[in-house]
Parts: structure tokens; C-alpha cells; sequence
DNA sequence: TTGCTACTTGATTGAGCGCTCAACATACTG
DNA sequence: CAGTATGTTGAGCGCTCAATCAAGTAGCAA
């Protein structure tokens, strides 16, 4: 593994557990065993650097973040909700510490430079298409009329806002509910006109719900 | 108005403006008019002084954020959406640069001490709490075994993510989806048993929905 | 007048920041 | 061997940062 390598998956980890603006580059130097000028040499300036991380983040997405989340899962509305569930996972993994790296940068950089802001909007982007193709193979298990693009993008906005409630509270209960009313939602969506059931509503999911889907 | 007045009031605009780490003590000396020594005898830290911050948030939450927003607005319903209408304009005024003061503060600083994280969560759940309370008085219209306060979270939640990516996207559009799912959610929630309408789903709210509640 | 409290002044401090650069090491090529 | 391309080294530069402090002012009470 070479020196650019080791910068880039240190500045990834730094940048995640610290933030960007609060990592410095003697941090990165530190953690990656470099020296300041073979940094230099390789990234002009820290922001080359964040661009760096960004594009692996965005090169990532379907390798490492949604291939494992989505390993023996095949019903595609699982799907959504066991990346959800990847993120939950992360939050306990790290006691709600750290969530989605990509929202704590975006929220960050107040006036981000235009392409350090594009390669965070193409990161939240590869996202919501991936759950939008989701929710199109999902078919007519939901509403024709329903513009499954906003519901991906609601998906997105569930989880940034529930890390971001659960980091500050350092509590899953945030996440869990706002993922939970998701689920009703989706429920909601999927009921037949003419059975609903409305005393689905708030609950957390049921183990048999949790597990369809799996295994196919 | 005297000179602590002017310092908070400068570094409550300063810190939505640039963020918290961003602004520096002599941007808020500069904007406040004051000397460094004048600041320090009130703030021993930047840090007290974010306190002092996000106590007026707090104090502010119903005076200064709901009551504007809720003026001529009686059905606890649209009071939801009033509020996050107010979050969107503050998105429009800015032409999508600034969204909630306290997301940017909540992710910008990865390990808060904790007093500031209390402070946040406290102003998470002032929010929170308002909607739950809009939620309760909604009474019958919304199912009874639904857990109104995991809604009211999901509502924030929706309003955070929202702000998130349309501040990343420079673009109204993701808040827009979003909360216009919340709404389509909310009205398959209303919905009577007997008469769901798949055909509102990820529908912009009519002109007629969204003046309901105006002007009891 | 004296003394006390409340607040203000702004030059200054030292730590830490992103970043530079001249010198050097290594490996491949003609 | 010399020549060139591709990294590597780390002391150190200029600067900004949060924070300090000795000296000063204003108001008020005894």
C-alpha cells in the first residue's frame, strides 16, 4: 500500500471521527506515517485532498456500503430498510458517536468550495438512486401514482436526520423512531385499498417483518 | 443595548452564517463592536459563549420560531407544516446556503462537551416537543395507537434532512420531496379506514390543503 | 474625596495551522 | 555510467487563532 493510499484512508477515518475542518494535517501525517511533503506532492492542498476522499466515498458506495448491507437480501423494499439498518448499526458500533460522514462534511463547509459541494451532492445522489431503483423494482407493491424518487430522497432524509438526532442525544431512540414511522409509511404505502390497518402505526417492526425479505 | 447583548446577538449570526468552528472571535469582535478583553470578561471561552448561544435558542424556540410561524394558524396539523414551511423560506431568503442553526452546530462539532450537546438536545427537544403537542391535538383525526411522539421526531428529522441535502444541492427540490411526503404521509394517516386515496401519493399539497387550518 | 465595583481597552502571547522547499533517495532508461 | 522521472524528507515559514493582562474609565456610595 502506498503513501497516497495510506493519506487518503487516513484523512477517510480522520475526517469521519473528527471532521474535516477539525483534523489537522499533522494528524493525517501521524496516522498515515508520512511526511508533510509527500502529502504536498500528491494533493496541492488539504481540499485536494477531501475531493480525494469524497470520490472514494462515491466509488464506494455500491462495493462497500450497499453490497454488504444487501448481502442475502432480495425483496428490494428490504433492501431499503437494511441500509437504514447499516447505518443504525454504526451508530451502536461507535455509541453514537459518528454517523454518515458525508452529511456531517455537507453541514460542515458553510460556503464549500463549488467542487468539494458536487462531489458531496453526487454522493448523496448515487444514494438516492440506488434506493429509487429499489422502489421502481418494487413495482406495483406500491401506489403507480407515487413519485418514488421523492420517497428515496425521504429515505435519505430520514437517516441523515436520525443520526443526527441520535448523535446529539446519544441515543438510538431518535433514529429508531424516525426509521420506525419510515416503516409505517412504507406499510401504509404498500396496504391494499381496501384492507388497511391502521394499528400498525409507531411500532416498532416485528421480527418476521425485519426478517422478510432475506434468504431469498 | 449593551455589550454582552451585542456579542451574542453577533455570534448567534455569525455562527449560522459561517458555522461555529468557522467564525473566529475577532469576525464576532468586528461585528459586535467590542474589544477582545470585553468579550473575555463576559465568556471566559468561545465555548461559554456558543452556550450563551444556544440558551437564546432555546428561550427563542416559541417566541422568536413558532409564534411567527403559527399566526393565523389553528389546525394542529398545518401547524407541522407551517413550521417547516418557515424552514423553507429561511432556505429561500438564502438562497439554499443557511438552514437550521443548530443541525450545522450539532454535526459540525464531532465530540462536543457536554454541555453544548445537552444544550442541542435540549433545543431538539423543544422542537420536538411543540410538534408533539400539535400531534395530541389533533386528537381522532390521527390513529390512536400512533406514537405521536415518534412522529413529531420523524417530522424533525424530515426538516433536518431536508435542509441538509437542498443546502448541498443549492436547489429547494430535496426538502421539497421530502416534506411533501410527510404530507402525503400525514394524509394517509388521516385517511378513514374506508376510504384511502392512492392517488395523493408524493403529490405537491394542493392549493386548498395548504390553506386549510388558516384563519379559524 | 476616597474607595469600590463594573466594565473596557488593545497590544501581546504562544500554540497550532496549512503549506513550502532545497536537498536527497530510488529506480528505471539509454 | 549519466540522465531523468518519481517520490521522500523534515525543518521551518508566515499567519491566524483563542486567550491574556496590566492599565484605564465610569458610576456610585460612604
Amino acid at each position: 500500500m502506498n503513501t497516497q493510499e495510506r493519506l487518503i484512508d487516513a484523512a477517510m477515518r480522520l475526517f469521519w471521527e473528527k471532521g474535516y475542518l477539525s483534523t489537522s494535517i499533522a494528524d493525517i501525517l501521524q496516522a498515515a506515517g508520512a511526511n508533510s511533503g509527500s502529502l504536498y506532492y500528491f494533493f496541492p492542498t488539504k481540499q485536494d485532498l477531501l475531493i480525494a476522499v469524497l470520490d472514494r466515498y462515491i466509488a464506494g458506495i455500491n462495493p462497500m456500503l450497499l453490497a454488504p448491507a444487501w448481502e442475502g437480501i432480495d425483496d428490494p423494499i428490504e433492501r431499503v430498510f437494511a441500509l437504514l439498518g447499516r447505518y443504525r448499526q454504526m451508530l451502536v458500533d461507535t455509541e453514537c458517536f459518528y454517523g454518515c460522514p458525508i452529511g456531517s462534511i455537507a453541514l460542515e463547509l458553510h460556503e464549500p468550495d463549488p467542487v468539494v459541494r458536487e462531489k458531496l451532492a453526487n454522493n448523496f445522489d448515487g444514494w438516492v438512486d440506488a434506493i429509487h431503483e429499489c422502489l421502481i423494482e418494487a413495482g406495483d407493491r406500491l401506489p403507480r401514482e407515487l413519485d418514488r424518487r421523492a420517497l428515496a430522497t425521504f429515505a435519505l432524509t430520514t437517516m441523515e436526520g436520525g443520526v443526527m438526532l441520535s448523535r446529539t442525544h446519544r441515543n438510538l431512540a431518535s433514529y429508531d423512531a424516525a426509521v420506525g414511522m419510515l416503516r409505517d409509511y412504507f406499510a401504509r404505502l404498500e396496504m391494499p385499498r381496501s384492507a388497511p390497518a391502521s394499528n400498525r402505526a409507531g411500532r416498532a417492526p416485528s421480527r418476521s417483518a425485519r426478517k422478510r425479505g432475506r434468504k431469498k
